[in-house]
RNA sequence: CGGGGUGUGGCGCAGUUGGCUAGCGCGCAGCGUUUGGGACGCUGAGGUCGGAGGUUCAAAUCCUCUCACCCCGACCA
């Protein structure tokens, strides 16, 4: 390709809206351009990268077995409602209807259609396992788009779904596209960390999550500096301070002024803010929560709307607590009727704690469950923080920031129950199929990408995702020498298979080495009348500092050498 | 949804106590001189100042409404 006719333009200055590393320059190399908030066309440099991750995802999930196929992006409403995953999905889910009032949305995944389709095929454990998988246009209306490619509203995803018979065999699949998705994010020159994450609105039991860790990333990781414990904050656990063993004393009122929070009300008391209650409030499908947590602990919502069940949930307001008759500051689930109480587990072994007495200006001493309050639902809903320590090893957690580049579920049979996708064992009985299923977000694979591999100057392309292989540099192109040899040299390597960009505008050394820094291209092949003289080119990685001028009859040998070597 | 910010040629910005024909840099077009890390000179094209309404002799500038985009928070009573 000729630079003079690429579509799309180096921009010199950072554009204002990009905050984000891979955002600014992916606008700078004319890689996208934006449409509205989260909606990107994508130019000719960007979609070759993209189609060459696509072909690296196609090559990987055919090894594991998989097959491609197609489905539609505009997909029937009912059948989500027929899984109640409208409701999960909520806003997320962009809907319309066509010119008969029929009830579409625009699939922000398609598990439905895949188990759909399945259902109208397989029948027998002999049909089974079946491992299907489409790259396709998804759109979800987050709430906030942000950072670019990071986070969209429409996106190309390769999505896999594996349909077993049995539990082992998805266990065997689940393994086997996590390897798959190993070699996907080496071959993409993207290291990555795989942490246990929770499966929101896709549903299902375990999950996982392939994160590259960088600070651009919106999601939060804890992990263990000793262990190999690693989790989505959303799902993460810890092992919060231990309590001492103490005998349950009988029940005290106190008069508390001037102390609402759990820091004034452990100052004023003298006890630590874990020998405290903390009540929050949330409303659940509009249905009112009393939480009780332990002080020094924050509640963790996903966890929460977990244990709920609910598809909304948020913090109950003022007007929303007074109508509920609760004392803001001096809330207790000590004597509490009629609302509903979700105690976190740190709450149930504790002994002898501080809590509200629903009095104003006054609190409880030496609450004790379940003499004291009984919750309708006992579970972890915790918070956890670096510096806490290990669930499995005890040992301090830490903290760090990643994107979720990748994500697979065991989603089990709740979707083919639904849904009606059974099939018949070797003795005849009917059973709902296994599914599981394993996302990867192309284009935010692609800016991932970009986060991690660029220097003050520009991108610097992995080699297999590379838009082009070689950018062809000649320095004076108005010299007619110099333009005769670039064009013999750029059809030379264009017969020898070279993906190459020829740099053929005549423009000063400095802006056509600072285009190729930007640009990324991995290997910079620079010829002037100083080389020539000597009938060389120069080769330099644009991952390193050093070139090496090589005679012009050993230039194909050579850069083949450095293409396949990466 | 809440909070903050920004909208002025393609990009980055200035101009906003109302006042001449709305500027600057980059980019773009032409000519010339240059040329191993974003050269220089001259000439030129390109803007209903996000949109609507209002105030005024006069609005990019003041008022009202509205739209878009960016950032932060989606949180402890």
């Amino acid at each position: 390709m000729r630079i003079s006719k690429l579509f799309g333009k180096t921009q010199r200055e950072i554009p204002a809206e990009a905050e984000t590393i891979s955002h600014q320059l992916m606008l700078r190399t004319g890689m996208i351009y934006q449409v509205a908030a989260g909606i990107y066309s994508y130019l000719p440099l960007a979609l070759r990268a993209l189609k060459k991750i696509e072909n690296i995802i196609r090559e990987e999930m055919d090894a594991a077995g998989g097959q491609e196929l197609m489905m539609p992006v505009l997909q029937p409403l009912e059948l989500w409602q027929e899984t109640g995953r409208d409701r999960a999905f909520g806003k997320g889910l962009f809907t319309l209807h066509d010119r008969k009032e029929r009830n579409l949305c625009l699939g922000p995944t398609h598990e439905e259609l895949i188990t759909k389709l399945v259902s109208y095929y397989v029948h027998s454990y002999r049909d089974l396992p079946q491992l299907l998988y489409q790259i396709q246009t998804k759109f979800r209306d987050e709430p906030r788009p942000r950072g670019g490619l990071l986070r969209v509203r429409e996106f190309t995803m390769k999505d896999l779904y594996s349909f077993d018979a049995d539990e082992e065999g998805l266990n065997q699949n689940y393994h086997r596209i996590q390897q798959a998705y190993q070699n996907i994010y080496t071959r993409c020159g993207l290291p990555i960390l795989i942490v246990e994450a929770d499966s929101g609105a896709i549903g299902g039991k375990d999950s996982d999550e392939f994160m590259a860790i960088t600070e651009a990333g919106d999601d939060e990781i804890i992990y263990c500096s000793h262990c190999q414990y690693a989790a989505n904050a959303e799902k993460a656990q810890s092992l919060k301070t231990k309590l001492d063993s103490e005998e349950p004393l009988p029940l005290e009122e106190v008069k508390t002024p001037n102390a609402a929070t759990i820091e004034e009300v452990s100052r004023f008391l003298k006890v630590p803010s874990h020998h405290t209650l903390k009540a929050v409030f949330y409303i659940a499908d509009g249905e009112f929560v009393f939480v009780v947590i332990r002080g020094d602990i924050e509640v963790n919502e996903i966890k929460l709307k977990n244990v709920l069940k609910c598809s909304e949930l948020h913090l109950a307001n003022e007007a929303e607590v007074t109508q509920s008759h609760i004392i803001a500051g001096a809330a207790s689930p000590v004597d509490i009727s009629n609302i509903k109480i979700v105690a976190d587990s740190s709450v149930t072994p504790g002994v002898n704690f501080v809590a509200g007495a629903n009095k104003p200006a006054t609190h409880l001493k030496n609450v004790n469950y379940p003499r004291d309050f009984q919750a309708d639902i006992t579970a972890d809903i915790a918070k956890a923080h670096a510096g806490e320590a290990c669930p499995r090893c005890g040992n301090q957690l830490r903290v760090t920031h990643g994107i979720e580049v990748g994500h697979i579920f065991k989603l089990g049979t709740f979707l083919s129950e639904k849904l009606g996708t059974f099939f018949i064992d070797a003795n005849g009985v009917s059973h709902p199929i296994i599914m599981g299923c394993y996302g990867i977000g192309i284009g935010r694979l692609l800016a991932a990408v970009i986060e991690q591999n660029h220097d003050a100057q520009g991108i610097i392309w992995p080699m297999a995702i590379a838009p082009y292989q070689i950018y062809l540099c000649p320095l004076y192109m108005d010299d007619p020498d110099i333009a005769a040899a670039a064009e013999k040299l750029y059809k030379e390597l264009i017969a020898q298979g070279f993906e190459v960009l020829f740099d053929d505008r005549e423009e000063s050394p400095g802006v056509k080495f600072n285009d190729a820094d930007l640009l990324g291209i991995p290997i910079r092949v620079t010829i002037s009348p100083r080389t020539l003289k000597i009938n060389s080119a120069e080769i330099k990685r644009r991952s390193e500092k050093e070139f090496q001028l090589v005679p012009l009859e050993e230039l194909t040998t050579r850069l083949k050498e450095l293409v396949s070597s990466g």
